[in-house]
RNA sequence: GGCGGCUUGGCCAAGCGGUAAGGCGACGGCCUGCAAAGCCGUUAUUCUCCGGUUCAAAUCCGGAAGCCGCCUCCA
């Protein structure tokens, strides 16, 4: 158990000591919810979900907080524009963002933390900051941290304040001590929603909430925050600022950040219009075959989302789903693999012994963090080992009942489809079978192309006699006619089967 | 202006000093009545370019070119 992974904060890949042995805090900033999730907002939740299943198979007692930003300009805005409340706003978001994460197969976190049920702790962060003399209250304005009070400001993003201030694009607010000084508390403005404050009524700034929800669950110092790339400055920064300034210890141990999604090469954007929802994408494609993308690249770099990248995609898991199928079909039993969050543990423990080869490189691989495309390379290997094997027995021929397969080759087989299914299960795929997989497909293809099955059971009955009879020209024919609806037949030893190409 | 990142075969993509994983595609073969699937083989003497360090570099250092992100809300 050798875990690494790259801390933002040292700009190296550094040895996953935990500050409490078996036990790991870890908190990952959440969306703001003001509107639809989007692809990028997949990408992140679903890498701290590997993330999240990883450490917990690698036997850590796991706290994973993702919190939820449900107070902010652009809720209230979202509100005063649709006449709704912003409490309303929120909660249809959050309802969207958990339906369509359930979708993509994503675990719970453990705590989901709202700002808004958090005031309490938020003010009594602020007042705190404010005895130490980290922040200062401007009558009838803002609370603001001041970053002079702070020595190690910019160490996370490696930023100079004297430096941004002399590029700044940001315009000079006259009541902060300094330019970089940043609110913590914001006064109310009628129609807003606020809490009572010793400040008058109002508001937290953004970054606040994380400062004070992470040290109410997981404490003054815990082991790893992530985000997206864009919080490193100036949320992370200020995250830390907040927190180390009260605290006086170090805040975070590791900080992981996640690359961007591009569309077509192009950053989504709101002039280019090409922001791609996550409910979009789910209504092109399998959830897995979106997680299998989305962990496809290492999850530091951008990664491209385009129509070409995710016909290969679907390539690659038919291929997957089609050798557990076939090594289903000579006997090998796959097991359940949709393992709730709670007994992935316990699956470890009656499957370790089983493990082989494949799960060993797998390790490797998710311990070198979180490699999940060399995680990927090794699920092929192993799709390749395993039909050899069972291309060796000469079962597509119907050569070998189930009966005259070895034992040893029995063995294997069940070893690879077992550790084909736990590396699955770290990615989150492989979460089905291979009969409801294939079947789910032939359905989304049917729902799309208008064609009748039953015309195409009876073509494929009609050249199964015409082939019987050696009638090859009418098979042929037959086959083209269906080719020409973008159906593909496989004769096999158990008779003729039919799938949509891509 | 400040900070950071990227450039690997037709395409996608690992690689983090020891002599180029994997996927898609293409081509040849096995299998098949023919196919499909699968398997076998071929597809980068070379990693944007130029220098340097080293017995050894895609990997380290210096320089050039191109692309990108952050510094304002953003996963």
């Amino acid at each position: 158990m050798s875990l690494k992974i790259y801390n933002t904060l040292t700009g190296k890949k550094e040895l996953f000591v935990p500050l409490k042995p078996e036990k790991v805090g870890m908190y990952v900033c959440g969306p703001t919810v003001y509107d639809t999730s989007h692809i990028g907002h997949a990408r992140s939740v679903v890498i701290f979900d590997v993330i999240f299943r990883w450490l917990k198979e690698s036997g850590y007692d796991v706290c994973y907080v993702r919190n939820f930003t449900d107070v902010d300009d652009k809720i209230i805005k979202r509100a005063n524009e649709t006449g709704k409340d912003p409490i309303e706003i929120s909660e249809k978001y959050i309802k969207e963002f958990h339906n369509e994460m359930d979708a993509l197969n994503v675990l719970r976190p453990t705590i989901e933390p709202k700002a808004t049920e958090h005031i309490g702790d938020i003010i009594n962060f602020i007042q705190m900051l404010i005895e130490k003399g980290k922040a200062y209250y401007v009558e009838g304005s803002d609370v603001f941290f001041s970053i002079e009070s702070f020595e190690g400001y910019g160490k996370l993003s490696g930023r100079n304040p004297d430096d941004m201030i002399a590029g700044a694009r940001i315009a000079v607010d006259e009541n902060k001590r300094n330019p970089m000084d940043f609110t913590l508390w914001k006064p109310a403005k009628p129609r807003e929603p606020s809490w009572e404050s010793p400040w008058g009524a109002g508001r937290p700034g953004w970054h606040i909430e994380c400062s004070a929800m992470s040290n109410r669950y997981l404490g003054q110092s815990f082991d790893i925050h992530g985000g997206g790339k864009d919080l490193i400055f100036p949320h992370h920064e200020n995250e830390i600022a907040q927190s180390e300034a009260l605290f006086g210890k170090q805040f975070v141990k590791y900080w992981i950040h996640n690359g961007f999604v591009d569309i077509n090469n192009e950053k989504m954007s709101k002039s280019l219009g090409n922001f791609t929802m996550i409910k979009d994408v789910l209504v092109k494609y399998h959830p897995e075959v979106i997680r299998l993308f989305l962990l496809s690249k290492h999850y530091r770099s951008p990664i491209d989302y385009n129509e070409n990248s995710m016909d290969e995609i679907i390539s690659g898991l038919d291929k997957i789903y089609a050798f557990l199928e076939r090594a289903a079909k000579v006997g090998v039993s796959l097991s359940d693999n949709n393992p709730s969050d709670s007994d992935l543990k316990d699956k470890k423990a009656n499957t370790n012994n089983l493990s082989g080869e494949s799960w060993a490189a797998f390790k490797e691989d998710m311990d070198d963090d979180f490699n999940s495309a060399r995680g990927i390379a090794t699920i092929f290997d192993t799709v390749k080992r395993g039909n050899r094997i069972l291309d060796s027995i000469g079962e597509s021929a119907g050569k070998n009942s189930k009966d005259s397969i070895s034992s040893e080759n029995m063995q294997e087989l069940s070893i690879i489809c077992s550790d084909l299914q736990k590396m699955g299960s770290i990615l989150g795929i492989i979460a089905q079978s291979p009969e409801s997989y294939f079947k789910a497909k032939k359905e989304a293809g049917l729902a799309d192309s208008s064609i009748d099955p039953k015309m195409v059971d009876q073509l494929v009955l009609e050249r199964t006699e015409a082939r019987k009879s050696k009638n090859f020209a009418r098979a042929d024919e037959i086959r083209a006619q269906l080719d020409a609806m973008n159906i593909i037949l496989e004769d096999g030893a158990s008779g003729t089967t039919w799938k949509f190409g891509q």
